[in-house]
Order: structure tokens, then sequence, then C-alpha cells
DNA sequence: TTATAAAAAGTATTATTTACTTTTATAAAA
DNA sequence: TTTTATAAAAGTAAATAATACTTTTTATAA
């Protein structure tokens, strides 16, 4: 049974995800259309309250797993909001966290049901409350992550040209990367395994595809992308 | 008059400050001594509960001013922690903070008052609960600023010599930066005012006196150092 | 007057970044 | 079967930055 304080506690800590993915050369982001009041219609982020015996990180792990499908993602904390102004239903301070996720492998039936869809980040609605700025921080620390460590295990296919890869920096980044500059870069980084395979979709040559090497780690030191 | 909720409140959030302090070549943290049951007699960061009016980075400011006397200080959110278990007291959420401060200028006074004592970062005595994980998570995220941005303004007086900035970065990096090195990255950077006197104690040629440009920024492009 | 010590400036080597050009491989059109 | 087209992949030259030093400057104090 649950003491009062801990029934009190479920109403006041929300986490709210920042989920991303990555589809048609295109970031996108996962959003929640609302079907409570208030702001019912409108769109936001996908948050749930941390349980009182639960760490916040847990509570995102549990709410992210439960709409999408998805276990062992990678997740960071962004930051907490906490405004007593924030939520005019009441006080409610959130802890928010980012998630890179594969769009193919998520459980498409469970967020249909959830009423949520993919949104391109260049592209988003007008969301509630606080929502827009969580977005724009998740986002510059995925850059920041993005330009010191090889991102893309959870936003790729397992196997996906240097093509792919950099189409993605591309759309994480808003800018379009030297072709020839980004492979040498990224190839430098020691961080892939080259298959002895090639997908031909792209171009008549065919480029070979790769994988992420299992163990990897990339030295703080190799900046990937100045922006 | 407050009610049930916003008391129950008060008991679950709270914030941790961990505050950075230059002294003698030394970087410092601010610790105190606790005088309550559990844990009595170890050393703490200095935290306080979360009023049910206030944002987190308010409650942060405030407990940093009530100890130290000190507004307008720099201060940065670090995580929130939030392991069921955390503290055995009870379920307690604590989102920490740092903070950058110049140790000449706070009330010494009120520090010695609460009990507190500023330990060199590199020789700190054992932390209560999970405090030393939060030391190491903000002296991470301080070296990762000091590596984008030129800190200091917080830390030194307001005009300092280059070797003045040099030790202090050497404080945070733990090493030895290349004198000649850093005068000209640090002069390419744009961000300091020389001034037409200089400080004689440290050669008998004297170092020129510098204070940091009202409104710089520096492009995030200009990577200080690398470690 | 000279020795000293750190500040400040200078330099040469190496490494990295950037903006390109050239070559390669292959499917499809002629 | 040859040519054309296209992107992959490799290569390059110039500019910029980092690194490990050496030299010169300045002014106090021996």
């Amino acid at each position: 049974m649950l003491s009062p304080y801990q029934i009190v506690f479920n109403q006041l800590l929300a986490i709210d995800n920042v989920v991303f993915g990555y589809q048609e050369g295109e970031l996108k982001l996962l959003l929640f259309e609302r079907n409570l009041e208030p702001e019912l219609g409108r769109w936001s982020l996908i948050g749930g309250w941390v349980k009182a015996d639960e760490s916040v990180e847990n509570a995102a792990i549990r709410v992210l797993k439960s709409i999408t499908g998805l276990q062992n993602i990678f997740m960071e904390q962004v930051q907490v909001f906490s405004k007593p102004d924030r939520d005019p239903g009441g006080r409610v301070i959130s802890v928010v966290f980012y998630a890179l996720i594969n769009i193919q492998e998520h459980n498409h039936q469970l967020v249909n049901q959830y009423n949520a869809q993919w949104w391109p980040v260049n592209k988003l609605p007008e969301l509630i409350f606080d929502h827009g700025q969580m977005v724009n921080m998740a986002l510059e620390k995925l850059r920041f992550k993005a330009s010191f460590d090889l991102v893309g295990r959870d936003l790729l296919p397992a196997e996906f040209t240097l093509t792919d890869l950099r189409n993605l920096y591309n759309a994480i980044f808003l800018k379009s990367l030297d072709p020839g500059n980004f492979r040498k870069k990224i190839l430098s980084l020691n961080a892939l395994d080259k298959l002895n395979k090639k997908d031909a979709s792209g171009s008549k040559k065919g480029a070979y595809l790769y994988t992420f090497k299992k163990n990897s780690t990339i030295d703080i030191k190799d900046r990937i992308i100045k922006w």
C-alpha cells in the first residue's frame, strides 16, 4: 500500500522524453496529441509520473518502453524544468530526457494506439507548456554529443553506408557536410567495421556497408563536427 | 498557509550545490560538516529543500546566498540524483548545481558559522551518500565548460595576470600547461582587456594585469583545452 | 653593474582542416 | 558493345592550428 506521501509524490515529479528518430533523411521527433484537458488536441512530449520507488531514469525508460515497445535505448538527462507556473494544472516538476531510437524497429501499432506521431524537427507543431524549450535544449545536447561521439548506432539500421551516416549528420546539424572530408574524418576514428557488401540503391557504383564496432569508444579529443 | 501537498513537497525535492573556489593555486570545494543525524560529523555538499513556490534554480541560488552571502553567481545544473535509496533517511531527490565563486569576496563569517570549510578538490574527505559522485560529475562539467569557454571571471579577482589564469587552468585540469602556448591561445580569443598596470609579485619584470571583457562571447569552435 | 627570473615574443615542426580534383566502379542508355 | 552518367572513393594542395621549444625583454635585487 502506498503512503499518502508517495501518492502526493507521484503527482509532483514527472519525466518528459524527447524521442528522436531518423527517417527519409530527416531527424524526427515523436509527439503525442493530448487527449486530456488542459490543452486537449495540442501536441506534447511523451511524459509520465515518476513513481515513489523508482529513479527518474527508470521512469523515463519505463515510459519510453510503454509507448515504443523498445528497451535498451540510449537516453541522456537534459535538464530539470521547475518554474512554479510551468504547468497551469498545478505544481509539476519535470526531468527531461532525450532518447535516440530506430524508427523502423519500434512498435508502430503501440505508437498509433497512443495517438503519437513522428514530426520532422524543423517542421514541429506548436507544443504545450515549456515543451518547445525542452526540445531545443535536447537538440542542443544531441548536437553536442554528435560532435564528440559517433551517434547513429541507435538511429540508423545495423548496416549502413557512409552516405547514410553523413545524411544523418546533415539532418542533425542542418547543414551539408563535405562528402570527402566526412569520410576521411569518420574512418580516422576507427569506430566502424567495413563489410564486404555493397548497397547499390544510391549509385551505380554502389557504396560499401558498415557497422558500428562493438565496444569502440571515441576519444573526446576527436571532435567530429564543429558547428 | 501551506497545503499538505506543499509540506510534503518540501521534503522530497532538494538541491545540492557543488561550490568551487580558487585559492593559492588550488581548486577548492566548500563543504559542510554535518550537525545532524544520520552521518553526524561527516562532510557533505551544501544543500537545502526546494520550496513549493520556487524553481530549483531559485532554491540553489537562495541556499548559496544564505551561506556565502554572494549573489549573481554563475551556476549550472549538473544532474538529478534520484535513486530511491540514495538517502537512508527517506526518499529525497536532489538536483545538483555547481557554482563558481571568488573565495576572497564571500562572507567568511557566515561560512564559519555554518561549519563550512574549503577543501582542495584533490584532497577531499569522504562525503556522505552519493555526494562524491555529484562532485565528480560537477568537475567533469566544469572541465567541459572550461575547455570551451574562458572560466575565471567568477574565480579570479577582477584584475589578474595571464599566469594567474594559467594557474587556474592548471588547477582545473590537473596538468601543467605550456606558458607560451597558453598565452597565445588565450589572447587569440580576444576576450581579455590588457591594463596598463603590472603585478610584480611573481617576477622581477612584472606581468601585465588583465580583466575580462564585459560582453565577450567565445565561439564554441575555439576549444581552449583538449584533455 | 651584473646576475636573475619570469614575462613576453618568436620560431620551426608537425598535425589537422578545408576546399577542392581525380579516379573508380557499375548500371543503364545509345 | 560502347558510351554516358552517377555517386563512391581516393587523392591533393593550401591554409590553419597545435606543439615543443628558444630567444629576448624587463626590472629587481644581489
